[in-house]
Formats: structure tokens, sequence, C-alpha cells
DNA sequence: TAAGTTGTTCGGGG
DNA sequence: CCCCCGAACAACTT
């Protein structure tokens, strides 16, 4: 379920619960004490990245999916959840999830201009913290969480086909106008994911995750691990320039 | 059936 | 002390 998009539909699923109060929580994440939720109201929700927040008076609940986590809203899995919400007759469930409480101000906490997602993205800070790591493939920036908060490895393929960029190219050579290209496409594309996946037609938007050949060339795409991230990249040799 | 996966943290070794 | 890399974690689909 993981990247920024898919977490503001979440957020976006979770609006009825605010101001709502648990009146029963359990769970078997580490580090928290459900019962500590127990009687205490949601004020609202955040999202950072792939970040859920939960607020509550004084403390904010992070919830975080990784590869394999899900969520029931109003239902539940045969299995036990990390963390389960009860609200008299409504449930939310969090299935294979992080889990961590927050109690410092999230302000002191969260980069927002880093979330792709954010109305306070800024791409000029982005551009900035590309440029102090000038021999860094551009593939783990994409990945990286301060960089580009709620980038995920369809997010990173997306917006490097899109931009014609190279997934090993290094920040550091890749000319200005391209990198700002990049940017633009990352936003976009990241909000175009959101729009699609609401209407479950994400899949059919996809021109370079998981697809066999260029849509452009019609020759087949690379898949390999690339960077430090080892994660997958479908890349067209003709059409994304190798900048190094 | 075994492999693959929209992710991140931790700790050991160099 | 820092960097790098592999392991660990968790469950579902193909």
């Amino acid at each position: 379920m993981p990247e920024g998009p898919s977490i503001i539909i979440l957020k976006e699923d979770l609006k009825p619960f605010k101001g709502r109060k648990v009146t029963s929580a359990k769970g078997y994440a580490k580090g928290i004490h459900p019962g500590m939720f127990e009687g205490k109201t949601i004020t609202g929700f955040k999202t950072w990245g792939k970040q859920l927040l939960i607020l509550f008076k004084g403390f904010a609940v992070r919830v975080h999916m990784g590869l394999f986590g899900s969520y029931k809203i109003n239902s539940h899995g045969k299995r036990n959840a990390s963390l389960h919400l009860q609200f008299d007759d409504d449930e939310v469930n969090f299935y294979i999830s992080n889990i961590k409480v927050i109690e410092e101000p999230l302000n002191k906490v969260y980069d927002w201009s880093a979330d792709i997602m954010s109305p306070k993205w800024d791409a000029n800070k982005a551009i900035e913290k590309l440029k102090a790591k000038p021999k860094q493939m551009i593939c783990d920036a994409l990945l990286d969480q301060k960089l580009f908060a709620g980038s995920g490895n369809i997010i990173k393929n997306e917006s490097l086909f899109r931009a014609r960029i190279h997934p090993e190219s290094l920040s550091g050579k890749i000319p200005d106008a391209d990198l700002k290209e990049l940017l633009k496409e990352v936003v976009k594309f990241s909000h175009d994911f959101l729009k699609w996946r609401k209407k479950g037609l994400l899949n059919k938007h996809l021109l370079a995750y998981e697809q066999r050949s260029c849509p452009r060339n019609h020759i087949p795409f690379h898949k390999t691990d690339t960077g430090k991230t080892k994660r997958h990249s479908y890349y067209c040799d003709k059409c994304q320039v190798l900048y190094d």
C-alpha cells in the first residue's frame, strides 16, 4: 500500500474518525502500549511521505506500513493487527505496520517541504539537497525520504522515464534543466498516481514500472537492480540519457 | 511452491 | 567513529 499517494487516500478514508474517541485499542506493534490510546479523542490526521499521523491532544501516532502493510476500516482480517483501534461499533486496523508515538511537536520532527504530496513541497530545496551529494545516483536519491518523502520504487521509475533520465545518472552530472524537469515529473506523476489510484486505474497508466518494453521506442526495457538501494529499475537505453 | 514485492532499520565488519 | 552492506522483519500473490 505504501507510496505517498496511497497514504493520502488512507488519510481521506479516515476522515470520519476525526473527533471520535478510542473506546479500546490493542495490537502487537513493538514499543507501544495500545492502552494509552483508550479514552483519547482523535483531533485529526496528517501525512508525511509514507507516514500516516494520527493526531491526539498532546501526541501523535505514526503509522508506517513498510513493504507489506495494509489497513482495513470497519472490517478486519484473520490475523492480529499491529494496531487495532475500536470506536464504539467502528474499527480501524493496521496490519504489518510500524507504529510509533511522537510526543515532540510535529513541526520539529518533519520537514514538510520535503513531502512530494504536500502543498509545502519545495523543489528548490530538493535541488540543493541533490547538489550536496553530487556523486549519488539519481535512482538512490529518488528513494531517499529526506529528499523525496513519499517517493517509492514506482514513482522513481515513472518519473525517470518521463523525464528521460537514466536511473544510474549521478545527481551532480544532470544538467539543471533536466533536474528541474525531473522534479516536475515527480510531483506531477505522484498527483496523477493519486488520481488514478482512486479510480483503480493506476496500472493502466504505468509507462515503465513492471513494463516489458519502452512505449516510445518499442524496444525491451532493461530491468536491473540499480544503485545502493538495489531496487528494480526499468529503463530504456535509447531515450533515457545517462549522465555520469 | 518458491520467489518476488509500492520499505526501512539495525548491527557487524572494515 | 563512520560507512557500507547484508540481514531481519512481516504477509500476500503469482
